[in-house]
DNA sequence: GTCTATAGTCCGATAGAC
DNA sequence: GTCTATCGGACTATAGAC
């Protein structure tokens, strides 16, 4: 069904250039990556691709949204809590460089008020931490996760914990272990209680 | 004596441009950033900035080089232990945006291995650990710090994330307290038990 | 020490042929 | 749907006058 009728080069040759893409803005960042390259390394001269996508903001804007975690692969995802959404998203990532290059690349140069990526990251950021949040909360209530501890200053660190061992794996791979270093973290956060164990 | 002799103009036109330049890669990256704007911003013609500098590359690193905290001011850090020194690092960073944006934007430049800061950030990183780790090891051994954590997780878990949480901060710093969370965090791997606490 | 001028390169976008 | 050609603009770096 998808791939007939008279549009069906078209759409191959978009993804081709989505996943070209990819990889120039996540080794590049959006500036250095060059419309040029990624029309060259997809077999296709810069005015073709830019039939394709009209502008570079518009084909990163793609590239990013396609891969952003919020519409990944309903199956995997949609019965999982956020909390362990999370980790196994950054076990999923340790096979994929690339896409964590993208994110923090991107993220970073979203700082800049002026950036393409700002208010993607800026609701990103809210989204997820919002979702780990009623996560940790209901655990709360649950007895997994200490009362008095605070849920948006958890779902803020474990959000920040993943973003930070994502830029030190990235630098020295060997050295950091990413879901085993941010499962630590969340049995802090649960204080080893998920088990029995008696008083001191 | 500084300010003497036929260079003291010469060293006080090179202040000046470190000022504005570490504003223009805070603002912008490595790349946006241009060295017309700054030598404008200077008071320079473009030419006139590169007789201080040689090259853009060479007045990053000085810049770089320059607001590294390893060598920030020795009086108000050298006696306090790591994990202080970190957090201490973060309550004075809530002042100045422009630096935790330099660091921010030119670490997530750096995981390009062609990032004219990747050997700067990779040796960072290794330093940063390393101390942390030494510093929580020593509480271990303290009892500070429950033994059966690994000290190196803890070490990288702290780094990630203050790192985590000054992008957080940047995009939306109304909504995320820096040293508080770290705070948090902090007391997590103390369990709290720096104070007496009664069984529940 | 600072300038103007310019060489040389790369870029994104568009026009228009096929 | 893809191309060639080109425009207009940014940038770094250098040459050379003052």
């Amino acid at each position: 069904m998808a791939e007939r009728g008279p549009y069906a080069k078209g759409v191959a040759k978009r993804e081709e250039i989505l996943t070209v893409a990819l990889e120039h803005f996540a080794r590049r960042g959006y500036d250095r990556a060059s419309v040029r390259e990624i029309a060259r390394e997809s077999g296709l001269s810069q005015a073709g691709l830019l039939h394709h996508f009209s502008s570079k903001q518009e084909l990163f804007l793609e590239v990013i949204r396609r891969r952003d975690d919020r519409d990944g692969d309903p199956v995997h995802h949609r019965h999982l809590h956020s909390v362990d959404h999370l980790i196994s998203a950054v076990e999923h990532n340790v096979e994929e460089p690339g896409l964590v290059r993208l994110f923090v690349t991107m993220s970073a140069e979203s700082v800049d008020e002026s950036s393409v990526a700002r208010s993607f990251f800026e609701s990103r950021y809210d989204w997820l931490r919002g979702e780990l949040r009623a996560d940790i909360q209901s655990r709360q209530d649950a007895g997994e996760v200490p009362a008095e501890l605070d849920a948006d200053d958890l779902a803020s660190l474990m959000v920040a914990a993943a973003d930070g061992l994502q830029l030190q794996w990235l630098l020295q791979p060997d050295q950091v272990d990413m879901p085993s270093r941010l499962k630590t973290l969340w049995r802090l956060m649960t204080q080893g209680d998920d088990t029995e164990h008696p008083p001191a």
